[in-house]
DNA sequence: CGTTACGGTGACGTGCACGTCAACTTCCCT
DNA sequence: AGGGAAGTTGACGTGCACGTCACCGTAACG
């Protein structure tokens, strides 16, 4: 039953973050913790939405871009307003994403190509110094 | 023939960044602009690299990265053992550019689950309400 | 009952990527 | 010759995302 929540050690070791990563996100409101005490304990909640927020670190995303994008995963029962303006976001973002998508392919194709000139390049200088 | 080089202003229009962005990469060897006296001047180069360097930090690249990457776009005349470890970094580059995609792609395909949810939820909301 | 381990809370420090401001040149215009 | 616009070099300031350190609580162990 202890993998329902887990110690913050248990976070740090399974993540691959520090406590004082974990305790930051939370003063961020990006994780909520429930508290044995003092002690933290995270919930299965927290576990999914800190992988969320490694993988938008990933992208260069604010941990406050982070943290809009994640209320959209737990709206329950918001005013019709706000769900409409979450929702906007959350659209804006998709979009934003789609456009990273392209552009994330086009620098792969350009690598990829610089990398295949640059083999061309070694290839020929190792040709002639033989 | 002025658009051959730009200067700092036109270069900033253009790409709609700060004076002190552009000399701040200059100091980071990530730009490279001939003087004229004092005052800089961009070439067609430097607005390559620049390109690259604004697409790259839209994913959280860090600059020092970028500059890694940017030196392969101009390995001209390089020892072996320089280019060969460029590849190699350019190659990690690339596989890590290519998992960000596969992330991408989770992540993209997530949030539009998630608006559909949220969309279902708000037309639920808005028959009950009437 | 001391101490070792784990966890907590401030509070200050750090690296990155610039922003901001002061104090010059340099050029152009009238 | 005077004045404004654009550009330059320091040097210090700032926001973000934590790192680090000092000090405190407490649960467990020998």
């Amino acid at each position: 039953m202890s993998d329902q929540v887990m110690t913050i050690r248990e976070m740090c070791d399974a993540f691959d973050v520090t406590p004082r990563t974990l305790r930051f996100y939370e003063s961020k409101e990006l994780l909520f913790p429930i508290r044995d005490g003092q002690k933290r304990l995270f919930t299965r909640r927290d576990r999914g939405r800190l992988k969320l927020i490694l993988r938008g670190k990933r992208f260069g995303f604010s941990l406050e871009d982070i943290r809009q994008v994640l209320d959209l995963y737990d709206l329950g029962d918001r005013e019709r307003t706000q769900m409409t303006r979450a929702l906007e976001l959350a659209r804006d973002r998709l979009a934003e994403m789609r456009r990273q998508r392209d552009d994330l392919d086009t620098m792969i194709a350009e690598l990829n190509e610089q990398i295949i000139e640059g083999e061309k390049a070694l290839a020929e200088k190792n040709r002639t110094a033989a």
